[in-house]
DNA sequence: TTGTACGCGTTATCAG
DNA sequence: CTGATAACGCGTACAA
């Protein structure tokens, strides 16, 4: 197995220095073109790729942007991964996925993992985190992105949208329609702020009614599918039955579904089911779900140009803020009366 | 913002040398105890963290392996990814992800970019690619897997299972139960061994009983429910109407049984659908679907520590075949007589 | 426009 | 068990 080949092989080959092959790989324009050339086809034969080691040593950047998202397991963060995969690719930038299994010990350590491989930046869902996390991140002065959330007077960088105030839209459509025994199924809110603005914005709107949300009408539980049925047959139990089932996000949703057709129920007619995210899964229930519809891709690409933008510390536009749109399909209806 | 501490800070503050303070750091049971706690200390108190350019250009090693998969946009890799990167973590290898969309030219792309980060391992999705990619692999030297694929005799080491056997066994089942007017919307078969083992899987049923894949029964279609459910339409205006449709994964079974049910028609009662993968679409759909059960995790598995292992080169087992299994639900049945 | 020469942070070899 | 020091491959002032 022949060592891999270096800059100075083909600086040998193309009768040039080092200096120069470093030129025509990073900028070509300051080369004269016939030896340009040159130095290409010597490339060309040795197939030459620069080490990644020795240019990060000596450049101190890595052109790759790191990002730690809770689980790859359903869809719901694929979607904004590829977008900002393919935003930071036009850039050259290699995206380097982690995962942390929305625990937040392993997320700090995948944090660590990726700024000790040097990656020139980071993405990071939500705000809610150990302070010292964004202590570190600081110090070490790695620009970051927080995607999938936002507030106005987020004091970090975020692109995202109104969890609470999305929920809140739903939750008044499903009281507009004259519910009135509304139950949730909320994901873990420990640690993840989206979870826990979804769960408080379905309160605002129940405020506004008068109603409140007992505890035996709002269940917690981890994102999957036989968690989500789990809770809906629990709460499906209760007397009087809730009439809707609003969920954190559209794989609670499916199961809930599921629970429900596996209890003889029929959805909308005897309760209404809600979802929150839009992934293709609403497209493929029956009845389809309604559900909040989110901007996946836009974030994707709005994180990548946020963090690409070298001027990112002072810039004057570090918050994006998308709106996010109530999709009324079948699994939505009034309550029967 | 203060410069990346680096080991001489940590070397001066606990009074050594740079040497021992790498030792530390990787071989700690090489170092006296007390000397390798006052190292640690100051390790801590630096919230040092090797840089990963030096370390690289060092030893010449990364930890960090690459897989390159055609899309994040459905779940069908996610699974095994996640496994793989679990598999790897323990051993404190990092996961690189890169997507090529089914796309050869990026593909290629991508294993380059990998390459050039200087990767130690690679995992591929199936054997169909150009021979200079193989041949660029070999000259370098990088270890590389091949998963999702599976043939005896393959060149590489490759970890997956028989696509067309267990296509063969789904028509197999599906003829059994007296289906004689069979559809299949296939994946692209172009470049892709997968999709065209699972053609070939079927064509093999038919054949041992006298029949045929006419080309109008045959529809190839990118893996996503719009695909499927345009293909299900087309399929479903032919007379005589297929009796079952055999679909290249369940993603596209997903979007004929939308097709199905956008034309009145009921599954399985009218037309019975089967998909291919077990992803966890197939248990929301309504009937549940019939498909092929791949063990994704075990592959991301049986991925890693192939990676993992020194002496792949001459190892024995560089090539792990696992069974799939048939589940039968809700949307296969016998044809209406 | 091109070449020379140094430094980037780490590991590994070799003495001690 | 520890320290000195030579690589490792590349980018970039600076000089020519």
């Amino acid at each position: 197995m022949k060592p891999r080949p270096t800059l100075e092989d083909v600086a040998g080959m193309a009768g040039v220095s080092t200096a120069t092959v470093s030129r025509v790989l990073n900028q070509p324009e300051r080369v004269r073109s016939e030896t340009r050339s040159r130095v290409k086809a010597a490339v060309a034969h040795f197939d030459y790729t620069p080490h990644f080691g020795g240019r990060a040593l000596a450049s101190n950047r890595t052109n790759t942007v790191g990002a730690v998202i809770p689980t790859m397991e359903n869809a719901i963060f694929a979607r904004g991964l590829q977008a900002l995969q393919e935003s930071l690719a036009e850039e050259a930038v290699t995206l380097v996925v982690a995962t942390a299994n929305y625990d937040p010990a392993r997320e700090a350590d995948q944090i660590r993992t990726l700024l000790g491989r040097g990656v020139d930046g980071l993405v990071l869902i939500g705000e809610a985190r150990d302070p010292s996390i964004y202590a570190m991140l600081e110090r070490r002065g790695t620009p970051f992105v927080l995607v999938w959330s936002w507030r106005a007077d987020c004091p970090w960088p975020c692109v995202g949208f109104d969890n609470r105030a999305a929920a809140r839209a739903m939750a008044r459509r499903v009281l507009e329609l004259g519910h009135r025994q509304v139950a949730m199924i909320a994901g873990i809110t420990r640690d993840n702020d989206r979870a826990t603005a979804r769960v408080e914005g379905v309160r605002d709107a129940l405020r506004e009614h008068g109603l409140n949300l007992n505890a035996s009408r709002l269940i917690e539980t981890p994102y999957n599918l036989e968690a989500g049925a789990a809770a809906a047959r629990h709460l499906l139990a209760a007397t009087p039955r809730p009439t809707v089932i609003v969920c954190g996000n559209d794989v609670i949703a499916a199961g809930a579904l599921n629970a429900v057709r596996s209890l003889g129920l029929e959805a909308p007619a005897d309760v209404s089911v809600t979802g929150f995210d839009d992934i293709d899964l609403a497209l493929v229930l029956d009845p389809l779900l309604t559900t909040v519809h989110v901007p996946h891709r836009r974030m994707g690409e709005a994180a990548a140009s946020l963090l690409l933008t070298p001027h990112m510390r002072n810039a004057e536009v570090r918050n994006v803020v998308f709106e996010t749109t109530l999709v009324e399909r079948g699994s939505l209806a009034p309550p029967r009366k």
